[in-house]
DNA sequence: CGCTGGATTGACACCATTCAATGCCCGTGG
DNA sequence: CCACGGGCATTGAATGGTGTCAATCCAGCG
């Protein structure tokens, strides 16, 4: 439960999850120069068209890759928490497709490019496993187009909280629970909705006494109704544990 | 125009739009071992939860990548032409997501995981162009959630329209002109829309002149004005030429 | 205590789906 | 040469899911 106070616990236990680590890897993943600080909700870290120097990894709070369209409208792409590297691509793509915004409070640390590179030359099989949580991330894109393109506002919101509540567990939570639950209005920029149907949907879920709302705190109430409202099969995240 | 004998020059043309290949390098590309096979229409080349030990390699004809939902519903993800490498991350993630499958005749190459993963581990620079061509894909992802997600039928139509001949324009066409363009239903697939919306979307567009329809030919006739209805902007490709 | 961001609700409009027919092109077989 | 069938495109009518507009409510907080 509670987030460690050192970034290389977070991208180490990122990292090993793919992969298991010589001492000799973890020893090159300790030494990559990393700078931490924190960072308010609402903030942007990256724009669409910047071409950043360091990839930005999330160590507390909640963060997420967005596109702005048109009129004030945007479309969230993805929830980033504790662990996840927001912008790996920016690896090997220069500019920025889309931006990187934090929805809370939370701690940010920025891993140099030249030092990532470097390291990814020397050890190839932690350039491996980079690849691929990059190769997952896309898993995650093209179930959401699914999710958008195929399913009822009530089957991609029950989908939606069953990918946080697994992407939560994967990373120490123990509970069927979301602890900051992105406002209805994130949620309904993530599922192509709008916030007064998101609002809808929700208490069609309440309701139908799948998941309970306690402040900030979602509770998932019964979790094998819930998965299979939302066509939920945990396979595509790639998770070592089970959910 | 015309589609090379070779299976290496497709491969060879797609790397090299990445980087730059030594001698050495294109050497190795050509040393890999591939099994080159003709494809047809409907044919599924891979199914959600195979476990390839292959890569696939498109020649000719146009192949998709898909998911299928509930009650025959399906949503495509992408459509794949010439020199694209449809399963490239199943280099890394054993188990398929999605399937692969013919939309139209056509041929195909296989690559065996074991020739490539030795190609990738003697050269690192080639593994890094592979890996950006995964990242590429992932931007076009993010492009048709943020279409499917926050856009009309008008425009994501448009949208799909100019990505198909930016692709193809990148990979050898001068026209602004889809040569083989997916069906009604299969765009329907693609954009989270059903087949008579998708017919009448498209008549929209002819009568507004932005596209014209010959049989499976696809013309575009205004393509500034049809950018802007799609709100395109190629740059998420990351094309080396301009389009 | 008033302010602010988020959640909630109702009424209404509309874009897109569904259902159902029809048309068109083309390859195949009699 | 024509009839037939199949795949795809087209069109109309009715339905409905979701968006929009506009209030109101609520909790946390300075």
């Amino acid at each position: 439960m509670s987030v460690s106070s050192s970034p290389y616990t977070a991208l180490l236990r990122k990292i090993e999850s793919h992969i298991a680590l010589t001492t000799d890897e973890r020893q090159a993943i300790q030494n990559l120069p990393v700078h931490v600080r924190a960072a308010k909700a609402g903030e942007t870290l990256l724009r669409e068209g910047d071409r950043p120097s360091q990839c930005c990894l999330v160590l507390s709070g909640l963060v997420c890759r967005q596109k702005i369209v048109g009129e004030g409208r945007r479309q969230i792409m993805s929830f980033d928490i504790n662990g996840d590297v927001t912008d790996l691509q920016s690896l090997h793509l220069d500019v920025m497709d889309h931006d990187v915004a934090m929805l809370q409070d939370g701690k940010v640390g920025f891993l140099p490019h030249a030092a990532l590179r470097a390291m990814t030359e020397r050890h190839p099989r932690i350039a491996a496993a980079l690849w691929r949580a990059t190769l997952i991330d896309a898993t995650i894109f093209r179930q959401w187009m699914v999710n958008i393109g195929r399913k009822s506002a009530y089957a991609r919101t029950a989908h939606l909280i069953c990918e946080l509540v697994a992407l939560a567990r994967s990373v120490g939570l123990n509970e069927y629970v979301i602890e900051h639950r992105p406002t209805q209005e994130e949620l309904g920029n993530a599922l192509g909705l709008s916030i007064v149907h998101v609002n809808r949907t929700m208490r069609a879920l309440r309701e139908a006494g799948l998941v309970a709302s306690e402040g900030r705190r979602l509770v998932v109430l019964d979790w094998e109704v819930l998965q299979s409202a939302g066509e939920f099969d945990p396979a595509y995240l790639h998770l070592k544990t089970a959910v």
